[in-house]
DNA sequence: TGTTTAGGTTACCGTATGGTATAAGGAACG
DNA sequence: CGTTCCTTATACCATACGGTAACCTAAACA
């Protein structure tokens, strides 16, 4: 609608072009700053107290405004909540996809991801995917949110089966390895804020160690 | 209040005083069985939904009966779900104090631990626990069942650092290594359900395996 | 200056929920 | 048969929440 809008008005007063435009695109970029805001405090207050235990009014007043002013940017509370699914779908695949890319044994990129994966984890977005329940979704959404967890998954259990034709990861239930490792993993959103005494990085080493110790080819 | 009011009789009426006990007992017996069903029921329901998505009305539907019924039972629905926690948290402490007992090195016996914990974790109570959000609860019930949560870690420390103690398991840091076995095995709870091609025992020795390997000790 | 428009506010609605007041039903006892 | 509990159901309440309708304001444009 808002484009149509300003395609007319481009046409009609072409001198004007550079400043409408200019206009525009400032207000849209300050209207996805806004959203952004939005989606940020949500998401810090859902992954405190849970999805449903903060109302709109809440998160509106946390940000200096009123409810209604909210479905200016979100259509609804749902659609705020799938939102930061995306955006910690996003954040997760994205250290994934870096890490495949990388070269060597399939035990190397595997400690790789186990190694940097903690980061993530602890970081807003990134423990949404982990931290939040995708039942408080309506069902498209939730469909589509466990679509992106099972693509995790299976991005990690090719992994493992990598190590395994390439010789570096001793033979086993790739799934199950997957379980155990990507459990272990995002467990760490459960008690990592409530610890304070490890850093990441520590964590990071000793998860590494820990868990690839059992899959390790034993070498005959 | 009831039982003050049995004392009185008992001394009042002598002679009935057995059928008067047997029909109080029975009562009291078929009171505790009703009581146990609604929990049962609950917590079958909060499992499957979440407990906030699980209304009064409907666990008592599923029962048969209506809302106000519930509250001869249970105070309030918090009472239900904490109750829920007591049940859940005797299931696993019953379990784990099992195998502390039992002899053999600290390897030996966190082995033990780990292929026995899957079963309560698969169970409808023993998954409560790990399943279901105590943030649901009022401050001084949550507090409680956080301190069963801590007494849990602090059990399973325990076994690990005897493991280290008499040279069963490699020396590490025994929190981070506390944390990745009940990480991994806490997952399953989030998976088991959707996924029937395994069979517990399986789970259970494949993660045993998995994650004892990177604890041996090295025999240098 | 008048007009449009996005973004904000106040006031409100419908609904669902936990919980309760009250009374009816029914077994156990005298 | 009357009385006393215990259990259950009907009807209800207060509250909180997601969402909306209607209006207002201020800036951008002509």
């Amino acid at each position: 609608m808002s484009k149509s809008k300003s395609d007319v008005r481009r046409t009609g007063t072409r001198r004007r072009e550079a400043d409408l435009w200019n206009s525009e695109e400032k207000r849209r970029k300050e209207r996805e700053e806004k959203r952004m805001a939005v989606l940020l405090t949500a998401a810090e207050m859902f992954l405190e107290r849970g999805s449903h235990r903060v109302s709109m009014n809440e998160i509106a007043h946390e940000l200096g405004i009123t409810k209604p002013s909210l479905y200016n940017y979100f259509a609804s509370k749902d659609e705020i909540l799938f939102e930061c699914f995306r955006q910690s779908n996003e954040v997760i695949v994205s250290q994934i996809i870096s890490i495949e890319k990388s070269a060597g044994t399939g035990l190397e990129r595997l400690s790789a991801f186990i190694r940097a994966y903690v980061r993530p984890i602890t970081t807003v977005y990134g423990s949404v995917m982990i931290r939040l329940e995708d039942r408080e979704l309506p069902d498209e959404m939730r469909t589509e949110v466990r679509e992106y967890k099972r693509a995790i998954d299976a991005r990690i259990r090719t992994m493992v089966a990598q190590g395994i034709e390439d010789g570096s990861i001793e033979p086993c239930d790739v799934k199950l390895a997957t379980f155990v490792l990507l459990g272990a993993l995002n467990w760490i959103g459960q008690w990592y804020d409530s610890d304070g005494s490890d850093s990441i990085d520590t964590i990071g080493e000793e998860f590494t160690r820990r868990l690839t110790a059992g899959l390790i080819a034993s070498r005959k």
